[in-house]
DNA sequence: CTTGACCTTCCAGTCGCTGGAAGCCCCATA
DNA sequence: TATGGGGCTTCCAGCGACTGGAAGGTCAAG
């Protein structure tokens, strides 16, 4: 198979599968024209790559899932490991993203939003140091 | 104020402030020794910045939100406008990290994390195109 | 024989910083 | 007055994970 082949079969562009390969994450063979050609198992690794990078892991976090996918040795205590610090960061990020969605949401419902200048949302950005309090007391308030 | 002074109260790294300086969105005076002289109009930027960076607005978005607020005319439905496009933004990210999360703790569920190396999340990895369905079916099961 | 799709490499850019090197400047202390 | 230590300056490189584009080779169809 040819790059643009492995490439609709895995749905990643056939750039990603090149930095793959520049990465050390697959090696196809080359055909006698310099073409790089992609085996069964090099398809497999790609869509193996395609799903952990769905579900958010790092390149170096897929590197070691593929090496522990072919050590046929090693416990799947290592693999849970790794997810379970995997999923311990996805959590850190939806709080944090929760935490900037109930601010921003409540300066939102704070703005009128029409015509006039007078906007809640800047004056809560303008506000200086030491105005976490109101800021705080205002969003409870409102 | 140098910068040391401005990092400092504003809790931005100085070289953060450098940066800002370089892509324009702050523009502190030098003295004759070729430091930079912050005004207490640059600390408030510098405030406003960090506060809007920290809602996760991006960069271009402060420089607009900036510029807004330095606009005196403006409605404030414009902010509220790019307020409410970042709110949706947020949004997407979160549930695209509820999705990882949930499939991700699935199969940290299902793994037993013991010495064996049968492992239920490589196996999920692993598993090839058309299998989305009973992906999706040991999901609900689980 | 030409067209057009596909493939190759290489370089640059994205975003928002961050680290480090090399070299001034300034102030306090011996 | 020398020295030491901190702070300041510029410039360049790198992070992660691609993505875009240029310049050119290859292949199959008409």
């Amino acid at each position: 198979m040819n790059i643009g082949d492995v490439a609709s079969l895995s749905g990643l562009p056939a750039k990603t599968i090149r930095y793959y390969e520049e990465i050390g994450l697959v090696s196809p063979l080359r055909g006698p024209n310099g073409y790089r050609r992609f085996r069964d198992s090099d398809l497999h690794k790609l869509n193996f790559l395609g799903r952990a990078r769905s579900l958010g892991f790092s390149i170096e976090e897929c590197r070691n899932l593929l090496a522990m996918y072919e050590d046929q040795e090693r416990a799947s205590a290592d693999v849970k490991r790794l997810a379970e610090q995997h999923l311990e960061s996805i959590d850190r990020k939806i709080s944090e993203l929760q935490d900037m969605r109930s601010t921003l949401a409540h300066l939102v419902d704070a703005c009128a939003g029409d015509h006039r200048p007078d906007c809640p949302i800047l004056a809560d950005l303008a506000a200086v140091d030491g105005e976490e309090d109101e800021r705080r007391d205002r969003r409870a308030t409102g």
